[in-house]
DNA sequence: CAGCTGATTCGACGAACGTCGATGTGATGA
DNA sequence: TCATCACATCGACGTTCGTCGAATCAGCTG
């Protein structure tokens, strides 16, 4: 058998929602939500990400990011948090694991928190 | 048009960094602002703020806004997170509170994940 | 004043979180 | 085959978080 597989945030689900300020958000919206907030609410996670999304074609390796003051399993522990959240998407080339951004995703959050909209 | 009270709000307030897909977030920033994901990554504050948000007016008194399943201290204590946080403010008018959103902090978070810039 | 209602603060408790070192896994190459 | 590098998982630990009931504060009104 293989790893157990963590129930992922699909990345279909991503416009999720009207924007804060014209609806009220649902309860289950508000669960799928927050889960993407709280996974950037933690500044090592923040800058991660930052890392990743600002990197060359919006992806990079894990030896690249890993600089971020926390040892190397913490860095690896916050990926996994990312991913799950479905912010961020793995992929194994070689030695070398590659982590990108989910753009869909972060149009989604973006327009969820405009208020010209 | 005739509402003359369009561009009054705190200009200074947040607009903290570079969208992160364009530059990497330093350490205080990545603290700064991963403080107010924080805030939003709880569904009931989230809710508590979509509420706030899609109000009338952009205000909501407390009472307006509580029923979101958890006690009435719980509700006050997410509200002084969202405060502390910088999201919300509140008023006291005679004998009851009212929160609105900072426009420009909620701004400054959306241009922070939007890709486009 | 006393009594009522709306809202915040306090103190406590269990659950979740961030972190680490040790260990496991998967790929490379001598 | 074995050593090494890249990354993930495990187990443990102290800290922070979300929640509640009780107590308190702040206006209103009789």
């Amino acid at each position: 058998m293989s790893n157990p597989e963590v129930a992922l945030l699909e990345p279909e689900a991503v416009p999720c929602c009207a924007p804060l300020a014209s609806a009220e958000l649902s309860v289950e919206d508000s669960v799928r939500t927050a889960a993407m907030f709280k996974a950037l609410g933690d500044p090592v996670r923040l800058r991660l990400f930052s890392k990743v999304a600002s990197h060359e074609g919006g992806e990079a390796c894990v030896c690249d990011i890993q600089d971020v003051g926390v040892s190397q399993p913490t860095v690896s522990h916050h990926l996994k948090k990312l991913r799950e959240a479905g912010l961020l998407t793995s992929e194994r080339r070689g030695t070398w694991v590659y982590y990108k951004v989910a753009p869909s995703v972060l149009a989604g959050m973006s327009a969820l928190l405009d208020l010209n909209r």
